[in-house]
RNA sequence: GCCGGUGUGGCGAAAUGGCAGACGCAAAGGACUUAAAAUCCUUUGGGGAGCAAUCCCCGUGCGGGUUCGAGUCCCGCCACCGGUACCA
C-alpha cells in the first residue's frame, strides 16, 4: 500500500535525516543548573508524558495523541526562552512481560528490552523532541534501587497526626513503632486472584474481576505489605484544591477518597459486657434507630448471639464466606439477614432495639456495624421492610407534601426529644455535643479509601528490601541497594501464596539466621515517582540532585503555583490509580525534606481516546486498529502529527479519519510548494515564485492574525484551531505571485512545532541561518490587524438584514445615522417606529422596531 | 440509582452573549492531461421566489425562560458515552 504511491513530497527523505541530525546533535538536550550549556537566565518549563508500558504489540494511534501535544507545546516554549524539560521512558514492570516470559521461557528482561527499543524507535521515528540523554526505565536496577530506597523511606516514617505529616520513626514516642510505620505488615482480606496467581489492590479490582485479564478475584486474610495511605486521606483530598486539573478527574479522587463526616455511637448489648460502636453520618436520627446490624464477619457477633439463634447466624455467615465479591454484589438486589437474638440499648432513649447481622454492612468500612434507621436511609427501609422492623420518622422534610418514608435528605428533626424542631445540621451538631459529653459516642471522619495493598506474588517487579528473622522484619541497609531480583528458571507462580522469588533459596537466605521478603513490589511502584528521575536520571548518590530538583520541580518565580511539572498530559484511566498513589508518594517525600513541593503535578490534561474509523475503540478482534508506523509510512510523521492535532479538541474522543490524514498531508504538501517547484526532470527546486518582496496590506493582516492565533493555541491546547488558521495562511499565499519569502519563513517558524521535519527542510533549502526549532517565536504586530474600515452588521430585530462598511474612528452616533440611512433598514423600518438602536462598536448595529 | 461528559451540515469540527457552520473531509461540476493520478478553480445546511444580481423563510437534541440579541446564560426534559455502585 506504501510502496509505489507517489510521495506529495519527499517526506520519506526528509524525515529520517532530520531525526538523524536531531539525535546526533542531542538538538533538544537540556543541560542541569550547573552542566555545561545551562543558561540561568531562562525560566523552565517541565512538560510530562505518562510514560508508557512497553507492550508486545508496540505503540498504537492513542499513545502519540498526548505526546504530540507536549511535543508542539515543548518546542514552543523552547522557542519563547524556555529551558524545556521534556523527558520519556519506560514503565517496564508488570505482568504482560512476565506472562509472556511464562509462555516462552524467555526472562522478562530480554523481551523487555526488546520492546523498548521498539517503542524507541516508534517515537523517533515521530520525530518528538526528547532529551533521551534523560530516558529512565523502571527496571533498571539504577532506576529500582531508588523505588527501594524510597520504600525504605516510608517504612523508617511514620505520620505524626500533631504535626499533620510524615517524621522519621525514631521521633515516633509510642512502645511500638512497627504499629505506626507508613509502610507496614499486616495479615489483612485481601483480594486474591488464583488465576493470576497474586494479590490484588482494590483499584485493580473491577466489579469483582481483575483489571488485567477479567479473572475472579476472592478475598482471604493474608500477610502482606501495606502502605499508609490513609493517613494522607484528608490532605489528598484539600490539596486538590489549588491545582489545575480537570474538575471531573478532581472529584473522581475525592469519591475515591470517600471522605465522610459522622459520629462514632456506642450501643450497650443487654446482658453482656459489649457493646457495638457503629459509624453514623446521621446521628440527628440517632431516635429513629430501630435496630442495629453487624457484618457477618464482625468480631462480635460470636459473643453476643443467643443460643437459639446460633445455628441460623452461622448458617447465613458460612453462606457469605462461601460467596465471592462477585457474587455478592450480583446477588445485591435482595436485602437478606438474620436476627442474632441479641438486644442492644439505644443510649439516647433507652429503647431495646434488636441487633441483626447482614451482608448489606461491610466490614471494611467504619466499624463493620451500623445503627439502622429505616425511616431515613433507603437499605434501612428495604430491609426495615422486608424483615418488619418498625420505622420510625425522625426528620421532617421542609415540603410538607414530600413522601416522609425513606427520605434520605434534610429537614427538622421530630419525635426526637431535646432535638425536635432543629434543622438537620444544627441536630447533628447538638447530639454529637450531647453524646461526647456523656462517653457515648463522638464526632468522627470516615474514608472509603483503605490503605495500599503494596505486595505481590510476582517474579517481574521490585524486591522488598526487607529481611525477616525471628518473625520480625527489618530494613537492609541501603549500602545493599540496588536489590536484584534472583535469576531463576521458572517464572510461574506457585498457585499459592508463596511468591515466585521463595524458590530461589540462596537469594532467600540472608544470613544464618535471617530471609528475605519474598515479595515484590506493584507496578505502580516505579510510576509514582518517575517524573523525579528525570530531573537528574544518572545521579548514582540520590534519587534526584537537590538542585536539580530544586530547578525543575521547584516554584517558579514568575507563577503564583507552588511548583511541580508545569504540564502532564495522558489518559483518564490513571485518575485514581497512578495519580493518587504518586501524590501520595511525593507528599511523603516532601514531609521529609526530599522535594520541594507539595504536590508533583501542577496542571493536569487528560487526551481524550481515538476510535477506529468505524467509531467503535479500536480492538484486534474487530479489525480497526490504526498502527502508526503504516501511517508514517503512507504519509510522514509531520502528517501523522498535524492529523492527530488536527482532528478536534485534545481532550474529547474521536474517531479516526483516513481521508482526514490525506487532508493534512495535501496541506503540508501546499506548504512545500509555496518554497519549492518541481523541475522538468522532478527534481525540486526553490520556487520561481519567491522573491524578496513585502507583504501587502491583507497578507500582512494573515500573517499577524496567524501569528496571534497560533501562538494562543498553542498555550491553550486548541491545536486543531491553530493549524485551520495556518491553512488559512498557506491558503493565502499559494496563489501570491510574487511571494514573500518572509511570508514563508514566518510560516515555517510557526509550523515547526508541528511539523518539525517539513520545516526543517524548508528553512534549510531557502538557506535561512541555523535551525527553525532554535528560532526565537515571532512576535505579532497589532497594527497589522487594524483594519481602516470596518465591516458591522445591521440587524432589525436581532436578524441580519444589511452590512455596512465604517471608517475604524466612526464613533456611535456616526454609526447609528449610518445604520439607519442604510436602503435595507430603511425597507424594514419604513412604516414603524424605532424603539431602540444597539451599538456594538466594531460589531454590528441593532435596530429594534 | 448516583456522579461526570457530550448532543451543531453527509462526516471531523469552529464560533469573548453579537453575521451559525471557520478549517478540513466527502460529494458534484470545471481546467490541465491521449487518459488516469496529482494539482488548480467553482459549488455544497434545508426549503422557497426570481431571467438575473439578489431576496425571503426555517435551522445548533426537545420544551420553556432571561435578553435588543442565545449554539453560548437560567429552569425542566430526552438521548448517547464514560465512571461508580449497599461506603451507613
Amino acid at each position: 500500500m506504501s510502496t509505489d504511491r507517489r510521495k506529495p513530497y519527499p517526506f520519506d527523505r526528509i524525515e529520517a535525516k532530520w531525526q538523524q541530525f536531531w539525535d546526533t546533535h542531542a538538538t533538544f538536550h537540556a543541560p542541569n543548573p550547573g552542566e555545561p550549556g545551562f543558561d540561568a537566565s531562562k525560566p523552565k518549563y517541565y512538560v510530562l508524558d505518562m510514560f508508557p508500558y512497553p507492550s508486545g504489540a508496540g505503540l498504537h494511534v492513542g499513545h502519540p495523541e498526548g505526546y504530540t501535544a507536549t511535543d508542539i507545546l515543548s518546542r514552543f516554549k523552547r522557542m519563547n526562552g524556555f529551558n524545556v524539560l521534556h523527558p520519556m521512558g519506560w514503565d517496564a514492570f508488570g505482568l504482560p512481560a512476565e506472562q509472556y516470559a511464562i509462555k516462552t521461557g524467555q526472562h522478562p528482561a530480554v523481551t523487555t528490552a526488546r520492546n523498548i527499543d521498539m517503542f524507541r524507535g516508534q517515537l523517533k521515528r515521530i520525530g518528538f523532541a526528547y532529551d533521551w540523554q534523560r530516558e529512565v526505565n523502571t527496571t533498571d536496577p539504577g532506576y529500582f534501587r531508588w523505588t527501594q530506597w524510597i520504600f525504605l523511606q516510608l517504612y523508617h516514617s511514620w505520620f505524626n497526626p500533631a504535626s499533620n505529616r510524615a517524621e522519621s520513626i525514631t521521633t515516633y514516642p509510642g512502645p511500638d513503632p512497627d504499629s505506626v510505620r507508613l509502610a507496614y505488615v499486616a495479615e489483612v482480606p485481601v483480594n486474591w486472584c488464583p488465576a493470576l496467581g497474586t494479590v490484588l489492590a482494590n483499584e485493580e479490582v473491577i466489579e469483582g474481576k481483575s483489571e488485567v485479564g477479567g479473572h475472579p478475584v476472592e478475598r482471604r486474610p493474608m500477610r502482606q505489605w501495606m502502605l499508609r495511605i490513609t493517613a494522607y486521606a484528608d490532605r489528598l483530598i484539600s490539596e486538590l484544591e489549588g491545582l489545575q486539573w480537570p474538575e471531573s478527574i478532581k472529584l473522581l479522587q475525592r469519591n475515591w477518597i470517600g471522605r465522610s463526616e459522622g459520629a462514632e455511637v456506642a450501643f450497650a448489648i443487654e446482658g453482656t459486657p459489649h457493646s457495638v460502636r457503629v459509624f453514623t453520618t446521621r446521628p440527628d436520627t440517632l431516635f429513629g434507630a430501630t435496630y442495629l446490624v453487624l457484618a457477618p464477619e464482625h468480631a462480635l457477633v460470636s459473643e453476643i448471639t443467643t443460643p437459639e439463634q446460633h445455628a441460623a447466624v452461622e448458617a447465613y455467615q458460612q453462606g457469605c464466606r462461601s460467596k465471592s465479591d462477585l457474587e455478592r454484589t450480583e446477588l445485591a438486589k435482595e436485602k437478606t439477614g438474620v436476627p442474632t437474638g441479641a438486644f442492644a440499648c439505644n443510649p439516647v432513649n433507652g429503647q431495646r432495639i434488636p441487633v441483626w447481622i447482614a451482608d448489606y454492612v461491610l466490614t471494611g468500612y467504619g466499624t463493620g456495624a451500623i445503627m439502622a434507621v429505616p425511616a431515613h436511609d433507603s437499605r434501612d427501609f428495604e430491609f426495615a421492610t422486608k424483615f418488619g422492623l418498625p420505622i420510625l420518622q425522625v426528620v421532617q422534610p421542609a415540603s410538607p407534601d414530600e413522601d416522609w418514608k425513606g427520605f434520605t435528605g434534610e429537614g427538622t428533626a421530630v419525635h426526637s426529644g431535646f432535638l425536635d424542631g432543629l434543622p438537620t445540621a444544627a441536630a447533628k451538631k447538638e447530639i454529637t455535643r450531647w453524646l461526647e459529653s456523656r462517653s457515648l459516642g463522638k464526632g468522627t471522619i470516615q474514608y472509603k479509601l483503605r490503605d495500599w495493598l503494596f505486595s505481590r506474588q510476582r517474579y517481574w517487579g521490585e524486591p522488598f528490601p526487607i529481611v525477616w528473622e525471628e518473625g520480625a522484619h527489618r530494613a537492609i541497609p541501603d549500602s545493599e541497594l540496588p536489590l536484584t531480583p534472583p535469576e531463576i528458571e521458572d517464572f510461574r507462580p506457585t498457585g499459592t501464596p508463596e511468591p515466585p522469588l521463595s524458590k530461589a533459596r540462596d537469594w532467600v537466605r540472608y544470613s544464618d539466621r535471617a530471609t528475605r521478603e519474598t515479595n515484590t513490589m506493584p507496578q505502580w511502584a516505579g510510576s509514582c515517582w518517575y517524573y523525579l528521575r528525570y530531573c537528574d536520571p544518572q545521579n548514582s548518590g540520590r534519587f534526584v540532585g537537590r538542585e536539580a530538583e530544586r530547578y525543575w520541580m521547584g516554584a517558579d518565580a514568575a507563577s503564583p503555583t507552588p511548583g511541580g511539572v508545569d504540564l502532564y498530559v495522558g489518559g483518564t484511566e490513571h485518575a485514581v490509580l497512578h495519580l493518587l498513589y504518586a501524590r501520595f508518594w511525593h507528599k511523603v517525600l516532601f514531609d521529609l525534606g526530599h522535594v520541594s513541593s507539595p504536590e508533583p503535578f501542577q496542571r493536569l490534561v487528560n487526551q481524550g481516546i481515538i476510535l477506529g474509523e468505524d467509531g467503535q475503540k479500536m480492538s484486534k478482534s474487530r479489525g480497526n486498529v490504526v498502527n502508526p508506523d503504516d501511517v508514517i509510512a503512507d504519509y510522514g510523521a509531520d502528517a501523522f502529527r498535524c492529523y492527530e492535532m488536527f482532528m478536534g479538541p485534545l481532550e474529547q474522543m474521536k474517531p479516526w479519519s483516513t481521508t482526514g490524514v490525506e487532508g493534512v498531508s495535501r496541506f503540508l504538501a501546499r506548504v512545500w510548494r509555496l518554497a519549492m517547484d518541481e523541475n522538468q526532470s522532478g527534481e525540486w527546486v526553490r520556487s520561481a515564485a519567491l522573491a524578496e518582496v513585502a507583504p501587502d496590506k491583507a497578507q500582512n493582516k494573515v500573517i499577524h492574525a496567524t501569528i496571534k492565533k497560533v501562538g494562543e493555541d498553542i498555550e491553550t491546547l486548541s491545536f486543531n484551531t491553530a493549524i485551520a488558521q495556518m491553512m488559512i495562511y498557506v491558503n493565502t499565499f499559494t496563489s501570491a505571485s510574487p511571494r514573500p519569502v518572509s511570508a514563508v519563513r514566518t510560516l515555517l517558524q510557526l509550523l515547526n512545532p508541528f511539523a518539525p521535519h517539513l520545516t526543517e527542510e524548508l528553512w534549510a533549502q531557502l538557506g535561512f541561518e541555523g535551525l527553525v526549532a532554535d528560532q526565537p517565536w515571532p512576535a505579532y504586530d497589532p497594527a497589522a490587524l487594524v483594519e481602516d474600515e470596518l465591516e458591522l452588521v445591521v440587524q432589525i430585530n436581532g436578524k441580519v438584514r444589511d452590512k455596512l462598511l465604517v471608517p475604524r474612528e466612526a464613533s456611535s452616533q456616526q454609526i447609528e445615522a449610518a445604520a439607519l440611512a442604510s436602503p435595507k433598514a430603511r425597507e424594514w423600518t419604513a412604516d414603524k417606529s424605532i424603539r431602540k438602536v444597539i451599538v456594538v462598536p466594531g460589531k454590528l448595529v441593532n435596530i429594534v422596531v
